[in-house]
RNA sequence: GGGCAGGUUCCAGAGCGGCCAAAUGGGGCGGACUGUAAAUCCGCUGUCUUUCGACUUCAGUGGUUCGAAUCCACUCCUGCCCA
């Protein structure tokens, strides 16, 4: 297979221009992906374009990763319904340099092959920019028709919202970074999520326009889920690919707990397991689908890809003490255990607090498990919480030293997947 | 600059002087069932309070009224049309 008949196959090609397949196959080519500087951190619905990339660099082509320290000024109104706050320079910057960090551990920026990634950033072009020469040199060559009859600025003008002349000229800035990479770094390609197709086209555009020369793109599709919920969300909020603000551990649990009908698709589109294992693995998993064969593989190559084998066997263990024995009860667990189990949260509170008892709702608002008493309450009431694994039968409770597991912590469960470990200090 | 329509709780969207912490739907959270799924069913979804209830909220500010999300004035913001 080459390197599109493979992406093809993965289900990772939604839009493909033509002639880029033979482009790919005549020579190494040099290929881009941008990312927005929105947050400190890239979260896994930047995968998929990482991928892309690695799939690229693996195929012998050459990858470049984009980060939009320019773009990230202007804000992107692809898939937006609303105008987005504008974010300052400090944050920005701090953003980038997060941003750069994790990609550095997915591609490969330092090997003297003559296909190693390259790392850009649109601001380096975009700060001696001045408007005047914009609009002159760009600006001149892509009409407003063209511009508004994307499907992003389209949606935005007949919508109830309008669009701010900042974010309209979002494309002209995008259109311009496939511009520069194309007469300064001879990339030919653009890769990125479907919704950047009407972007990445008005690059396209650009470079035909302004040079008569011909350069390629393909977009992957958006990643869903089967119950059209939100992919890459959770009750945390966003998983997120630092381990400080998605541990490792929720990490794995969040592929863990992929849907039947997303996991063989998933497991396609994240793994860069072969064909023949994956058909396998397929097989194996519909011939018992509770036994989650393929949730956890994918589970594994992807915590391992992300995290390390080291945070992946850490992830293991956890899941284990937390799931797969949760029958055992609490006094079971080492004190060992328990201040080693990742993903986690721990909270410390005051010994002297228990010393009298505490009633549940107290306490549980204080150690900040539950924002408000009330929540605290109804949750209780609800059944939804656990003291060292036996449920709270009653708001009545009183927490005191006789519940603590050796001497010094309770281990409260919020729902059925939040942990929370109380130290009593 | 002129005219019109709007700004309601996470979102959409009702309410148009007291019965409004505010219908309904979505989302979210929890429970039962299960495979730490899906589907289904049930509960919760402003803060405080065991209950009664109290308090803060319907763009902002001021006013009318015993009483305002609802009426009036001004301000800000959005969309549409005209210039």
């Amino acid at each position: 297979m080459n390197l599109i008949e493979e992406l093809r196959w993965r289900g990772m090609i939604q839009d493909i221009m033509p002639g880029t397949e033979e482009q790919l196959l005549k020579e190494p080519t040099s290929g881009y992906v941008g990312f927005d500087p929105t947050a400190d951190s890239l979260h896994i619905g930047s995968l998929v374009p990482i991928l892309l990339l690695v799939h690229l660099q693996k195929a012998g082509h050459t990858p470049v990763a984009l980060v939009g320290g320019a773009t990230g000024m202007v804000g992107d109104p692809s898939g937006k319904s609303a105008e987005r706050n504008l974010l300052d320079e400090a944050t920005l910057e701090k953003n980038q340099t997060g941003v750069k960090k994790q990609l550095e551990k997915f591609l490969d920026f330092t090997s003297k092959k003559p296909n190693a990634a390259e790392l850009v950033n649109n601001y380096d072009w975009f700060k001696e920019m001045n408007f005047l020469s914009f609009i002159r040199d760009i600006g001149k060559h892509i009409s407003v028709n063209y511009m508004m009859s994307k499907d992003s600025v389209r949606k935005r003008i007949e919508g109830e919202t309008g669009i701010s002349f900042t974010e309209f000229t979002y494309q002209l800035i995008q259109g311009y970074d496939f511009y520069w990479l194309y007469q300064n770094k001879n990339c030919k390609l653009q890769m990125g999520g479907s919704d950047q197709w009407g972007n990445i086209t008005t690059g396209t555009e650009l470079i035909r326009r302004k040079t008569s020369g011909e350069a390629f793109a393909f977009t992957c599709p958006l990643i869903t889920k089967a119950d059209g919920g939100k992919f890459g969300k959770t009750e945390q909020g966003n998983v997120w690919l630092d381990p400080e603000k998605t541990t490792p551990f929720q990490f794995y649990q969040f592929w863990l707990n992929a849907a039947d009908a997303d996991a063989e698709k998933w497991i396609k589109i994240f793994t860069f397991l072969p064909k023949t294992e994956i058909d396998a693995l397929i097989e194996e998993h519909n011939q018992d689908q509770s036994k989650r064969v393929l949730q956890k593989r994918l589970a594994q190559e992807l915590t391992v890809f992300v995290h390390g084998e080291e945070e992946y066997a850490k992830a293991i263990e956890t899941t284990q003490k937390l799931f797969t024995q949760q029958n055992a009860s609490a006094e079971s667990l080492s004190v060992e255990d328990l201040e080693t189990m990742e993903g986690i949260v721990k909270v410390d509170y005051a010994a002297s607090n228990l010393s009298e008892g505490k009633d549940v709702i107290s306490f549980l608002t204080e150690t900040n498990i539950f924002p408000s008493k009330g929540e605290a309450r109804k949750m209780i009431q609800n059944g939804g919480v656990s003291i060292n694994r036996k449920k709270v039968d009653g708001v009545q409770l009183t927490v005191d030293s006789s519940l603590l597991l050796h001497n010094q912590y309770l281990l409260i469960q919020k729902g059925k997947k939040n942990y929370y470990l109380v130290k009593v200090v």
